[in-house]
DNA sequence: TTGAAAGCGCTACCAA
DNA sequence: TTGGTAGCGCTTTCAA
């Protein structure tokens, strides 16, 4: 048992040549008799062969694995995200090695990890690349994409929502349904999502007329969205309104608003960006801006697939934009969309 | 830049042999006098050199990559479940090699894929061997490794929580605090988890005289712990408590609960199983029986280890016991255990 | 359609 | 402490 059998084994079984046996497990059986094939299949079979992958890779060159950063893997929306690249990948026949990084700091570590196991690309999500890691990548010819985080570095390419766009919907719709001082909770400080999501929801508002939006600082936790709040709360003048830079944030704020005796959707109103599961969940029921993760996921593949083929076109950043999904936390609005988590 | 450096061309660089280019890159150095090893770097840095994983491996025979195969990424427990194992297996140099299957039958379907990737071991969450599949994989003298899922299997060994002790500690629970209908949303059918928690659940009551238990099937989902406590609440004579066989189906079923105007943990009790994050949120407040991830991945990773190591030792089953958290969805018992979602 | 043989980029052994 | 060299298990020419 403990042996592995090799295609050479095989061929000695077969009585062929190991050249014959590599030929049927890989170029599809092309050349090849079918009485040779057959005898290499039954070999193959009574010894349980099963081809190398490591060796395969060593002379193609080739590893067919594609690495995959995530930082936040217990982040409510990012299961959704790696469940949907795994499917997406192994369906093209791709395997993922996946890695995580707790800060910026490590992605710089675990990125030369990453291209010394020779990945055909890189993706990363919720993280950003210094412009030292970027410059190593693009030194190895690895293509690295950035799911969900905007990137100046050239030759970088990325895939995101329309953050800007997102944040002046959630302007329109708390303006629109008559709120007055609407206020932000922020994601973490230096992630691209939340400023742009920040920015547009300031700048509309202030299109409009609306220049007073109180803030606060939080980090995309349900905790942090609590606190956020509960100080918002508590200030001489509280928002009438929530913009919450993601929704397990939100998710905090609603609890903290409860916990202060107020009722969401009447008494105080809380918009949410991402759409994740629980947001339709019954005791939430937040309105919230889509993130349409499978469009982002696709584009991202197909974005690498390009570089991979092509590792000298330009890198391109592309966004996708979200949909309101209306519920029932933001008040003067009703439910008008099928409703369905996911 | 397209082109990827060898030890050879950094041996030529640095004026010394390429045997020494890799003893600087591999046993720490050993043997190398500090001067070759300066040119050496020197040299690997000016080119970019990084080793390439793939011939090491070749040539070791080790891939140092393990395969985690996980069926239900998104189901909530199991994003912390990846996330720790990742944490640990990077911590001791171990790279991970992700799959998932939608169900058992590509389980089998991947396993053989995995195998192929010469993965040091394997480890499979939330998902079933066939024998066939168990059978390929001790012929391939790969170590398997069942998480949270038990096994009859010889030589497949599987960590698994107390499953029957917290069926039993949930009836415990709900009896001791007054409660006399007692009701059981069971998870997937065919789980041995489900299995486990229901029949230490129905065989501790009946110990303890309560004999008739209300039950309606779940799988382990948001909506479908909403569907049965629906169905449940609208029986003639519906339940006083209800343990369900997650968390997730819990807060469904709190949710439909409140749907019929009844209050959690006054009208009608809630157990779960599990204790993730969502469990402590504001809006559920949920008592249940804690899986102890972080020791049940620590238990499999030196399960697996062992078996690495020795591989002929016997298969081994372990079981690791939760705690009861305390929190407000049973009523009559007050919290006291320090509160934090995990 | 087949087989022989030359790598792929390392590690590890052996001799110097 | 060094360098030379023989693999690791495949794929892929090249000739036959």
């Amino acid at each position: 048992m403990r042996k592995k059998v090799t295609s050479i084994e095989v061929a000695r079984r077969a009585g062929v040549s190991q050249s014959t046996v590599s030929r049927v497990f890989s170029s599809g059986s092309l050349n090849v008799s079918s009485r040779a094939r057959q005898q290499v299949l039954k070999a193959a079979q009574e010894l349980g062969y099963q081809p190398n992958a490591i060796a395969r890779m060593m002379s193609t060159r080739q590893t067919h694995i594609v690495g995959i950063l995530m930082a936040t893997i217990t982040s409510p929306f990012y299961p959704y995200v790696l469940e949907k690249f795994l499917r997406e990948l192994q369906a093209i026949d791709r395997q993922v090695l996946l890695f995580t990084a707790s800060d910026n700091q490590s992605i710089d570590d675990l990125l030369p990890l990453a291209l010394q196991y020779q990945v055909d690309a890189l993706i990363i999500t919720s993280a950003t690349l210094s412009s030292e890691a970027a410059a190593a990548s693009l030194r190895s010819g690895t293509p690295v994409i950035l799911f969900n985080r905007a990137t100046n570095e050239p030759n970088v390419s990325a895939v995101c929502a329309d953050n800007l766009a997102g944040g002046r919907l959630a302007a329109d719709v708390l303006l629109d349904s008559g709120h007055q001082r609407p206020g932000f909770v922020a994601g973490l400080q230096d992630t691209s999502t939340s400023q742009d999501r920040e920015r547009g929801f300031i700048v509309r508002l202030r299109e409009r007329g609306c220049t007073r939006v109180q803030r606060a600082q939080g980090h995309y936790t349900y905790e942090s969205g609590y606190a956020a709040a509960t100080d918002l709360l508590e200030r001489a003048e509280p928002p009438d309104a929530l913009f919450c830079a993601n929704d397990i944030m939100a998710l905090g704020a609603i609890d903290a608003i409860r916990a202060h005796g107020l009722r969401v959707g009447q008494d105080i109103s809380v918009i949410g960006f991402d759409d994740i599961p629980m947001a339709a969940w019954g005791a939430y029921q937040l309105t919230t801006i889509s993130q349409e993760v499978d469009t982002m996921i696709q584009r991202t593949i197909a974005l690498m697939l390009d570089r991979i083929e092509k590792p000298d076109a330009p890198a391109r950043i592309e966004h996708v934009s979200g949909r309101l999904i209306l519920r029932t936390s933001v008040r003067g609005l009703t439910p008008t969309v099928n409703e369905n988590g996911r």
